[in-house]
DNA sequence: ATATCATGGTTGATACGTCAACCACAATAT
DNA sequence: ATATTGTGGTTGACGTATCAACCATGATAT
């Protein structure tokens, strides 16, 4: 059904995609100690809600769904990440950081930012970008 | 630290990848009931080993931990798609693929092709395969 | 022969993801 | 007023991933 070269491109691009990843990941969580999630939740909250978002805006700019959110919230409150406080008009609940989530997110933005120049950005030429970006608008049209 | 162009540089190529992946081991697990390491583990038992392979030798081709090895296999020697028999020659086991978990895979193959070519390749010109290909060079060599 | 080290594998704890079932509240229809 | 539906969120069970500690066997050095 495919043959082995088009086995090859997905298997390249797969890989490449892990590695680079991974280590972009990697070298914020150990120095921050943040995980993937936490920084997208802490970043959206701060950059989206200035400091407090509803539950599903962070649902819907995270393409994640309510309830692993729910379960990642559990865990960012119990490490003192963030708070959760149910919104006094009606349904939903506020998700707020702390400032020592704050002060944690704020860590990590120069970290995340080196690390993706380094491992990603410098690694890539003008055509690479061009690839990236019409792949995307197919990508994101397609469906 | 990263300009706005560069930051959506990353974010596109993110999620470009996040949702051609999604896709693909989704229309698999949906047809046949394998995870992505399932058939990982699978696709190299056969292919490489000819339906038995060693424990440390799946481990150095899927790179992945030993650990995390050992915690799939006995998930799959549960669900009865690999058996696991101590290497009479001193150290070692070998990890041996049943006849359902052949037959697993075997159906898995074509959904898997099909699913690469509509989700990925049909989205991809002669010079994009170009790209990914040097991209790739480059990512393996830097490490 | 026995101490030491390297190799190959397991285990337990904990974090992360997904699914299906559930619960609470609000809006709408009868 | 009360049923129905939709929206927002939680929970429990289970699969997946990572880390560190551990155990067994085989090879090497003394």
């Amino acid at each position: 059904m495919l043959n082995d070269e088009e086995m090859q491109i997905w298997h390249m691009w797969k890989g490449s995609f892990k590695r680079i990843f991974s280590r972009v990941i990697k070298e914020m969580t150990e120095h921050t100690g943040l995980s993937e999630g936490d920084f997208g939740v802490l970043d959206r909250i701060d950059h989206f809600g200035n400091g407090k978002l509803r539950q599903q805006d962070l649902v819907d700019s995270m393409e994640w769904t309510k309830s692993r959110l729910s379960h990642h919230l559990t865990r960012m409150e119990q490490r003192g990440l963030v708070l959760r406080k149910p919104l006094d008009t009606g349904n939903g609940v506020q998700v707020i950081i702390t400032s020592s989530g704050k002060s944690a997110l704020d860590d990590s933005r120069p970290i995340v930012s080196k690390a993706i120049r380094k491992y990603f950005l410098d690694q890539l030429t003008e055509q690479d970008i061009e690839l990236i970006t019409n792949l995307a608008k197919r990508i994101n049209l397609g469906s």
